[in-house]
DNA sequence: GTGAAAGCGCTAACAA
DNA sequence: TTGTTAGCGCTTTCAC
């Protein structure tokens, strides 16, 4: 390993210089620092960031705690948020937490131990808890809340994209429409559910609890609940479904296909979260998305930010619009 | 921050007492190490890790670059390798390099400064160059190979796959069998080219440079290449189709659609890799699957081993097979 | 504009 | 079994 001492042996000058070359030019000499960049070029040094960082207290990464990569959605953040880390020349720590607190708990505790400056998390329903563990660190709430309070958030218009979705039903002629939820102690099935349910209250339709089965967000999960929502009576079963995330909506399509059911003749679907295969499905599925490339990039630069300016008075709270994207597997209910 | 000096003075210990408390347990008496660590416990205390990897220029971190965590076969990767990295207590630093060398130089650059133990990479065309960066640092080249010599790899029976690929076409009965392939300074891509050509030999096909397209790994390539095989005369056309990758079979598969062809009836397809939506589809995709989840894993607990024991006399080179999963889109040809 | 010296928090000789 | 001491590679006062 070469470090600055070695530089500066052949540069002739002190230790000092060689890293105020690097990290203060103005604070050298013009021809000094390009004799100095020169010979660790050469030599091909490149400042330690772990003795940097101990010494300045400052390791310029960030944590990013997300639930799974392996979802889509996610990896979109998970890019959104190196984009716009790599830009200020940030590294990223990723764990994952696959929606258990204990995971969540482990990762906040390794991460801990890297000094992070700040950290950007897609909570568990234990984060509150959790979070305790560090303390003080800068943290930026991504895609839901954890109901800290005074927490920074940036999500996006669940409420209101759900509202949308299901107004659109209502609209094509729909009066028996389904909901499948994820589990309620997050806020972003929630704030979905909020929507269902008031976009009913304005068209007068009343709010029936059997049309509405949680789910554990996972494809499986929506398959039962579909399952339990469609075996009924051609009269009493949802003629349209309103489903609060993507793997339940996969669970969802193939619970029409196990009961024969056709889409969207039989029965209109729209799903949470945009997808590959709800563009590519025939047919295709109609779907509230998410800009969570942004919602991530944005997330980043917010933090980045308040590292940078220092603590910010009161809690940021940014909400980004969905999208509502009409396909084809929503139509005017049969009769 | 709470460090060692704070638990040693209320512990009544020295310094080195406390650091062997945690990463000793055997060399301090038991009673001592009991007192300690509840003391540590109380205040929170928890080594750092970067004054640890500092001093001893073991940062228990690897990098991994790939090219694109929203590739959901990459995004496996990514898992399997935080998965065996997590387990045995390293922390992983990310990178994407979309495909560009530049990107995955600056990468390099980024990971070198933060001083990982490791490398697991799936390298781009440029990679053989940027590589030199990095010096002695341990690598393992994932899913594809950089043409290094001596490197060592995991990868995937690319040749193997691509050949049942096209014998199982060859057996359906089709003799115009096309093939869509990756940039060919890709090992991947090269060797899943050989298998094509070799399975044509083997039934005595000759092979045809026309029915052969190269398509710049994404999915607007792949249905540009599919556009340009697919738009002759019916008597030209190939009745089959194999296609090297993800995102190219999707391309591919909307280029099936802009012509009104039916798949299997006018089209057979094979594509490489498994995903959501191959199984979704209808018809769904026969597919060359991949072990991402197994081979990324395997990589990494490699290269840890490969750390832990030290310098390995020869290259590593480990193929895992693929798997032939036979769906609802091959078909004998129609007549 | 540059250098000397101290020290970030930790671990590993070496001594006791 | 425990303590003392030096130092990982860097940045940053404080002098000059």
């Amino acid at each position: 390993m070469i470090d600055v001492d070695q530089v500066a042996n052949l540069a002739q000058v002190s230790r000092a210089t060689v890293s105020r070359a690097f990290t203060r030019p103005d604070l050298v000499n013009h021809k000094t620092r390009e004799r100095v960049l020169e010979i660790a070029n050469q030599l091909g040094y490149q400042p330690n960031q772990l003795a940097s960082a101990l010494r300045r207290g400052q390791s310029q990464s960030i944590g990013l705690i997300i639930s799974d990569v392996l979802n889509p959605g996610n990896a979109m953040l998970v890019k959104g948020v190196q984009d716009a880390a790599t830009k200020h020349d940030y590294t990223v720590f990723m764990f994952n937490t696959d929606e258990d607190s204990i995971k969540e708990r482990k990762a906040l505790e390794s991460l801990r131990s890297h000094m992070p400056q700040g950290l950007i998390i897609m909570p568990t329903s234990g984060a509150a808890q959790n979070l305790k563990l560090v303390g003080t660190l800068p943290v930026i709430e991504l895609d839901r809340a954890s109901g800290i309070k005074g927490a920074h958030t940036v999500m996006v218009d669940n409420f209101g994209g759900s509202r949308t979705a299901v107004h659109h039903l209502i609209q094509l002629g729909h009066k028996r429409i389904g909901m499948i939820v994820g589990s309620l102690d997050i806020s972003t099935a929630q704030e979905r559910h909020n929507g269902y349910q008031t976009a009913l209250a304005e068209a007068g339709i009343a709010y029936q609890e059997n049309l509405v089965q949680i789910g554990n967000h996972r494809e499986d999960g929506g398959r039962l609940a579909a399952h339990k929502l469609l075996s009924r009576a051609d009269d009493e079963r949802p003629t349209a479904l309103f489903v609060g995330n993507n793997e339940m909506t996969i669970g969802a399509i193939f619970a029409t296909r196990d009961l024969g059911l056709d889409i969207p003749a039989d029965l209109s679907i729209v799903g949470f979260d945009d997808s590959r295969w709800a563009k590519l499905l025939q047919p295709a599925i109609t779907v509230v998305a998410q800009p969570a490339y942004e919602l991530a990039y944005l997330a980043c630069e917010t933090l980045l930010d308040r590292l940078e300016r220092g603590k910010t008075q009161k809690a940021i709270e940014i909400r980004l619009a969905t999208n509502f994207i009409t396909r084809a597997s929503t139509a005017a209910p049969k009769q």
